[in-house]
RNA sequence: GUGGGUGUAGCUCAGUCGGUAGAGCACUGGAUUGUGGCUCCAGUUGUCGAGGGUUCAAGCCCCUUCAUCCACCCCA
């Protein structure tokens, strides 16, 4: 072997592009009918906005990214994920003076240094979607509306809508106490993972995988039972408002996030046909991350999709890629020469067009024809050329006829 | 960072007790000198992941290493 590719990082080939190309192209559609405008960042930040905005001692933070000192000693970091760069664009462009609510989405690779394994990947790639500005409960519903319709459209059932509030800065602590409180009687039965948790996060306790955790976790006290007014309230909003638009959800209160700016409103869409790996997107509120960048104090919301995560779902190979028009075959060394010119103007009016370049047999050519699954083929021989026409056959009727070459591009047209 | 599985032809994989490297698919040519798919015939393709060790002899046994996949952790 000589050079390969970077572990974790991978190359996406003709034959599975097309499924990428699908899944951007439904996002950039089906974004836009919701008034979402692309924007683009740099897939390289100073280390700072990451630590300020991920959090210093999540594991992101912690272990996961790629960080280095460019040659004038500046610590700089592939991104992690989106919400941050945007954020900080937000900022820096100061987009909030242009528009009080702020639609944007953005597509593009992620860097996590982590063990590559099935949906999880070294270099990886997401969809996300932001709004800026808006407070009302409303706009929780509309983003999973959107989120739910992109779903649908690009044809992925086997998964589901989770939500959550995680409440706020005001009513968090009071939960996390209460928490703390019933996990002390029963550290016992906690996996050594989740004893170590107990001190460092607590809320992780409630996700782990672990019988023992699970059973000695049954009976913890809820989330959404601390929630303060004004987060039970909003949460009741978000709530009323899916049921409004006839998304179908679930309430699970005991998901939990890995980045520490999220407030309120989270969620996830989740699948069990991704091996461990179960959330295909994820997002939520973010309500105190602006400011604490450095901005205006505005309310965000949104979600990232994970694409290597829908391609799998999707399968391989699902999206065909086109076919091509017409393949020219040609008898000897004028008949390619002539075929040569005449692909070349149909290419110039839009025919997908092709034809051999090694002077094969003409069995050769057919051959080849038939494995690009071309809709007809031109054959051009010697004693056809000399009146001006050639044979054009239907590769799936299998049937031909004789078309003079002056017409052949109407001809065609007619045809396909 | 931790644990397990797998590395043999372009691809998917056989390979017995340690005894000269195999099949299917794909590809190329032919059967049909100017007609694809189906069929038949023929042919090409190997650093057996790499390095070392044991042995008369290693794809097979031992050690090391690399890659990859899956899982833990964590997450999209």
């Amino acid at each position: 072997m000589s050079i390969t590719a970077i572990k974790g990082m991978n190359d996406i080939l003709p034959g599975t592009v097309e499924t990428w190309q699908f899944l951007e192209q439904k996002a950039r559609e089906v974004f836009g009918t919701y008034g979402f405008a692309e924007i683009r960042t740099p897939a390289v930040e100073k280390t700072e906005l990451f630590c300020r905005s991920i959090g210093e001692t999540t594991d992101i933070v912690e272990k996961e990214m790629y960080t280095f000192n460019d040659k004038s000693g500046n610590s700089l970091t592939l991104r992690p994920e989106g919400t941050a760069p945007v954020t900080r664009s937000f900022i820096q462009n100061r987009l909030h003076t242009l528009d009080p609510v702020s639609k944007l989405y953005y597509m593009g690779p992620m860097f996590r240094y982590e063990r590559p394994q099935k949906g999880r990947y070294r270099q990886f790639h997401q969809i996300g979607a932001e709004v800026i500005g808006v407070e009302d409960a409303k706009i929780d519903a509309q983003v999973l509306a959107m989120l739910h319709h992109y779903a649908c459209e690009i044809g992925i059932d086997a998964v589901e809508l989770q939500v959550n509030s995680l409440g706020c800065p005001e009513c968090r602590p009071g939960y996390r106490k209460a928490l703390i409180g019933y996990l002390e009687k029963r550290l016992d039965a906690l996996c050594a993972e989740c004893q170590r948790r107990y001190t460092t996060n607590p809320l992780r306790v409630l996700d782990c995988k672990a019988t023992g955790c699970k059973e000695a976790t049954v009976d913890a006290p809820s989330v959404l039972d601390h929630l303060c007014s004004g987060c039970e309230i909003h949460f009741g909003q978000v709530k009323k408002h899916l049921q409004a638009l006839a998304i179908p959800f679930s309430v699970n209160d005991r998901m939990v996030r890995g980045l520490d700016y999220y407030v309120r409103t989270t969620f996830e869409l989740v699948t069990d046909q991704l091996g461990s790996q179960n959330a295909v997107a994820a997002g939520g509120r973010y309500d105190g991350l602006v400011e604490s960048l450095g901005g205006p104090a505005l309310p965000g919301i949104g979600f990232a999709i994970g694409l290597e995560r829908l391609v799998l779902m999707k399968g391989k190979d699902q999206v065909v890629a086109t076919r091509p028009d017409l393949f020219l075959a040609a008898l000897g060394e004028d008949a390619a020469e002539q075929a040569f010119v005449l692909m070349s103007k149909l290419q110039r009016s839009g025919v997908r067009a092709e034809m051999d370049y090694q002077g094969k047999s003409l069995k050769a050519q057919m051959r080849r024809a038939n494995k690009l699954n071309a809709r007809f083929t031109l054959i051009l021989g010697e004693e056809e050329l000399r009146n001006g026409s050639a044979e054009l056959k239907d590769m799936d009727q299998s049937s031909q006829c004789q078309v003079a070459l002056d017409g052949l591009e109407q001809e065609l047209l007619s045809r396909l």
